[in-house]
DNA sequence: TCCACTTATTAAACAAGTTTAATAAGTCCT
DNA sequence: AGGACTTATTAAACTTGTTTAATAAGTGGA
């Protein structure tokens, strides 16, 4: 009850961001469009966007067909105006993807691993080198396998050594540009539900039995969920049987290196889960990772769940591909940064 | 990614807004205090306070301790410048309550029980006499044991006539003021919220094992949590055991009358419950009613739980009066909608 | 080809909140 | 009691987005 929102002063700001994001989503858009879309008036949404033009920062691609009178034109954003850096922090590994606006990936590659070790300087002279070569960077997102608190690691499992540390502050300092880290899950869910356009106010849970310990990301009301401890996800310790929770019950361990799931002790456990999911939170999907299910285990974990469940209160079971949500995810992070920045020319 | 919500259009409404919401969340205020809370300059908030203070809307209550200069005037908001109705319909009977905006109760009674058969007429024809009578109410908030979708009724267990009925709609074309349905769980939930002054981000979890099974209500992010199929919070279909759900483990229907828990099989039902709950949502607090349990049972639960899941993660475990939670809940409902209107003079 | 009609864009008058300067009303110290 | 200093309030100039009117650029039919 405090804080009003519509100040007068983030007007501008606001727009700004509103005209970035709807050209963005829409591929392209007339000033009327605009006007229309962001109930922003025809005048304002024309001077802002002569700014723009100026700047660089979109571009006149045409005119509309006529629709009767005077035919409209057509303006499309410049998607190499501003990068987005990405970083995934794995437990060998740091993987970098530079992406524009659109989204296209503009270079990838591989640098020492953060994680281990202080090898913090080691990436950050890494990233240095790589901002060097592409000037326009202008936000990073980070994705992290732990749970982060705005921007601090909060806890890492086997990384102790990190924790606590102030990762966005850390880069943002020593960058200038704004950073978000977020928890791998989350980023996936997050990117899931941009990439298939999911209604904002469906909630969705990625579920993912890593090798770690199964964990899963999870999305109600457009807002990630991270629990008053950041334990939220861990969903190893359900309790499920007279005698074994979620991660005994799936008899993790005995099978390393097998990661399809498919043995009917493994079905139950994951259908008792998804009738815990859906009595508790009854989202609209459940994600599977699509190198650990296929159609047709799909289909077994929904027939065993409406043992539990009515039938029509359970979610939609579908599968994706992890790492590409993943990556969809930080990008997504990104380009909110890279949107939400004021006008490049202040003059 | 459309729909500014910045808009100048909105902007008067959104300042009396704060200014109502400032107003009465801290009793009473100074033209400095607002305009510093709502981050509005002071010559716009003066405007408005005077306009308020011609409608009567608020007083001048005196002025404050100098602090070195000019003593500033402290206002307080007129808490009977506008009344709320909040309508409780139960199984046998339904209750209303008429409030004012400092949650303080005018008037209350009980009329028809507006769920069974047809007797909808009934209770609207007792609303429109008691709208004569306070002819300030200006806000409806109606509790109903069932889910509601954007004040339709979705689906009442046990009274499948009124299902699909648009309550909301209904109520808001005969007496032309804004209406609010709300599930009696979620309206709990929210009222605890209010009451505690729970922060935002903190996610609540209110459970009830009522004699109709049990039910939870759930708050994350600061908003309740409704379902794909709106059966969120059914948490009697959580598998535990073998071969027991919840509801089963309970053992309900055995003794119909007896209300407080106590039994070992259901205090483990209910640390297995709460167990889930913190390793799905990780709620920051668990609300029951303190009319099933009591301070020893509580911590019973809490050591019980600790069996399934790291101490450091589990929830907070108190007992709440469930009646007047949701009580207030519906107030703040109401309250909420009373507090967006507009200026009541338009001049 | 000219003219009536549409639709996009630009310009001018308005509205509403903010910033900055000026004024009013106190307090505290000597 | 009188002045120096603080703080609240009011007034005036400014910023920024909106509304409304005017102009430009097309389209299609006689």
């Amino acid at each position: 009850m405090d804080e009003l929102v519509a100040k007068p002063k983030s007007m501008k700001r606001a727009i700004l961001h509103g005209i970035r994001a709807a050209l963005l989503e829409r591929g392209s858009a007339t000033k009327v469009e605009l006007s229309e879309i962001l109930g922003i008036s025809f005048p304002t949404i024309s001077k802002f966007l002569l700014q723009m033009e100026k700047d660089g920062e979109l571009f006149l691609t045409g005119l509309d067909d006529s629709s009767g009178g005077r035919r409209a034109k057509r303006y499309t954003y410049n998607p190499e105006h501003k990068l987005g850096l990405a970083i995934f922090m794995e437990e060998n590994e740091t993987n970098y993807v530079i992406f524009n606006c659109f989204g296209e990936v503009k270079a990838q590659g591989k640098t020492a691993p953060a994680l281990k070790d202080d090898a913090f300087r080691l990436l950050t002279k890494d990233i240095e080198d790589l901002m060097d070569e592409y000037p326009q960077v202008s936000s990073m997102a980070i994705g992290v396998p732990g749970s982060v608190d705005d921007g601090r690691l909060f806890f890492i499992p086997g990384y102790e050594h990190i924790q606590d540390f102030d990762l966005k502050g850390h880069f943002e300092n020593h960058f200038s540009l704004p950073v978000v880290v977020e928890n791998d899950m989350n980023a996936a869910v997050l990117g899931y539900h941009h990439n298939r356009k999911t209604k904002h106010g469906h909630s969705l849970i990625y579920l993912y039995s890593g090798q770690n310990g199964p964990g899963a990301g999870i999305m109600i009301n457009g807002g990630v969920v991270r629990g008053s401890t950041f334990f939220s996800g861990e969903v190893s310790f359900v309790p499920q049987y007279d005698d074994r929770n979620f991660l005994q019950a799936l008899g993790k361990g005995k099978r390393p290196e097998q990661k399809v799931i498919h043995e009917a002790h493994e079905i139950d456990a994951i259908s008792r889960l998804v009738a815990s999911f859906t009595a508790i939170i009854n989202p609209k999907t459940i994600i599977f990772c699509n190198d650990e299910v296929d159609g047709t285990i799909l289909e077994q974990i929904a027939a065993r769940s409406s043992k539990y469940i009515p039938k029509k209160h359970l979610p939609k079971l579908v599968a994706s591909d992890w790492k590409q949500d993943y990556l969809y995810g930080l990008q997504v992070l990104g380009l909110e940064l890279m949107i939400a920045g004021e006008s490049s020319q202040n003059a």
